[in-house]
DNA sequence: GAGTTTGAAACT
DNA sequence: CAGTTTCAAACTC
């Protein structure tokens, strides 16, 4: 509301931008196919740009090819603010980082930054392997694709650290306008599938804090931060920023959840340990949520704790910070329990819920750590349509890459690269529609073969028939804990 | 929608 | 590095 810059840029005139440029938007849609019901990307794009001869790295040669591609369309963009109703954003699509802005402006960046509104920034650079078809298409921007992975981001949409994740707030240029999207659900929180908005206050939006800045996208116009400084006119402020901040901590703006699987990973390091799945990079310091809400990072993750979590009483759905997936020491957390006593109720409810369904599930026995599907499903809880969850992963090998180990994201414009190859592939399925916390993802290490997650389980797993695939594959983190 | 709870981020 | 304050999201009502 207050920010009136936020609208002027998106008044800036269109046509500039498109001539950059720069997918405007990519959405999720649902396909059905033999029953099967799928989601697929839908890119908008459209954009253009470049020149972007920093980019060294990413061949021009496609930004320039695609860069042709205009679009008249995108006018919607641009508007005005959108009429009052506009929804966010659907889907959470494909992530764009600031950090890749950064490079990019270098060169030559201002135009970019004006023009771009929002977070398009990012989207360069994760789309660039979808670009290619897009480009083809032109035409109307819709293709689909079949899930890519970028998608997965999508799943966590709720890890704003995600390079991925950002995009959704692309997505919400397209949504606005597109008139296609197809799934929109109630929002009851107000937040809707995975695009998020902030709604600092004090922040400036240039602090962690902010949801936004820390996921590296501009604000856009949902957001309802007040003095707003994350915006792309103020560009060299936030640069500015994020260089300090990261200065302090490198990895302050890394993606929070490493994913490695087995295949990936490489990495690392260790053949002996296992590797584990997903993990939060630093791990969490929970102390009255047992790390069963959002409030946990972990499990907003839709990862289980680690050994480098220091969280107390945790109940992680996702997996036990010792391994265990599922409660089944009750003996632990009563002692806990009891030593506090009191406060408890609350979270006592909670736990019981939750145990209660894992039995039900059947993940008590050991094996089931495994299989961990069922969670508790926190989602549920709050009123969600119970999904699922799942699956582990967030960077997929794009990151991985790069950022798994390096710490630095930052670049991912340079990882773009890394998308093409892999993203066509990747893409299979996808995600999840809500915001639950937890993807569903899959990974495929190099390429191909992914099982599909099932995003959707929630509370039933077994009940929906159809898609079922569900965790098979996930092993927990637990054990392993790799060092962390 | 207002108010509370929570734990990360920021600050000291 | 620990203790405190600040902050905005997650949650509750
Ligand atoms: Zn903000
Ligand atoms: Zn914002
Ligand atoms: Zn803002
Ligand atoms: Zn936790
Ligand atoms: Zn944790
Ligand atoms: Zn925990």
């Amino acid at each position: 509301m207050d920010t009136p810059q936020k609208n002027q840029i998106n008044a800036v005139n269109p046509n500039s931008i498109f001539e950059k440029h720069f997918f405007s938007c990519v959405k999720l849609v649902y396909v059905t196919q033999r029953g099967l019901r799928r989601r697929c990307l839908d890119f908008e794009m459209a954009s253009v740009l470049g020149k972007n001869s920093d980019d060294n790295s990413n061949t021009d040669s496609t930004a320039s090819q695609s860069g042709r591609v205009r679009i008249a369309n995108e006018k919607r963009l641009v508007p005005t603010k959108r009429s009052s109703d506009s929804r966010k954003c659907i889907l959470p699509g494909i992530g764009l980082h600031l950090n890749a802005l950064a490079t990019l402006k270098d060169h030559n960046g201002t135009k970019n930054e004006e023009l771009s509104s929002g977070r398009q920034l990012s989207l360069l650079c994760s789309t660039s392997s979808l670009q290619i078809s897009t480009s083809q298409d032109h035409h109307h921007h819709h293709l689909a694709l079949v899930a890519v992975s970028s998608e997965r981001e999508l799943d966590l949409p709720n890890n704003g650290v995600h390079p991925a994740g950002d995009c959704s707030q692309a997505h919400e240029y397209l949504n606005q306008n597109s008139p296609k999207r197809k799934r929109r659900k109630s929002d009851p929180g107000g937040e809707t599938d995975g695009c998020k908005h902030c709604t600092c206050k004090k922040s400036k939006c240039l602090k962690l804090y902010c949801e936004c800045f820390a996921a590296g996208v501009y604000c856009i116009e949902p957001c309802s931060c007040h003095d707003c400084f994350n915006q792309a006119i103020h560009e060299d402020t936030v640069l500015q920023t994020r260089k300090q901040i990261e200065s302090r901590n490198p990895l302050a703006f890394a993606p929070k959840v490493i994913r490695s699987s087995e295949s990936v990973t490489e990495v690392g390091d260790d053949p002996n340990k296992t590797p584990a799945s997903a993990r939060h990079k630093r791990g969490c310091n929970c102390k009255k949520s047992s790390c069963l809400k959002k409030y946990c990072e972990c499990y907003q993750g839709g990862v289980g704790c680690s050994i480098s979590c220091r969280c107390e009483g945790c109940k992680n759905a996702f997996g036990r910070k010792d391994g265990s997936v599922l409660i089944e020491v009750y003996p632990e957390e009563e002692s806990e329990a009891c030593e506090k006593g009191v406060a408890e109720k609350a979270l006592q409810k909670t736990e019981i819920q939750n145990i209660e369904d894992h039995s039900d599930s059947a993940l008590v026995s050991t094996p089931s750590r495994l299989s961990r599907p069922l969670l508790p499903l926190p989602f549920s809880s709050k009123g969600k349509p119970p999904r699922s969850f799942v699956a582990t992963i967030s960077g997929s090998a794009l990151f991985a890459s790069s950022s798994q180990k390096l710490a630095k994201p930052n670049s991912v414009w340079s990882q773009s690269k890394h998308f093409q190859t892999v993203t066509d592939d990747d893409i299979r399925d996808v995600l999840r529609s809500d915001s639950s916390p937890v993807a569903c993802i899959k990974t495929s290490p190099n390429g191909k073969r992914i099982s599909s997650p099932n995003c959707d389980l929630g509370s039933s797993p077994s009940r929906r028939g159809g898609r079922k695939r569900i965790l098979q594959s996930i092993p927990s983190f637990p054990s392993l804990t790799n060092h962390q």
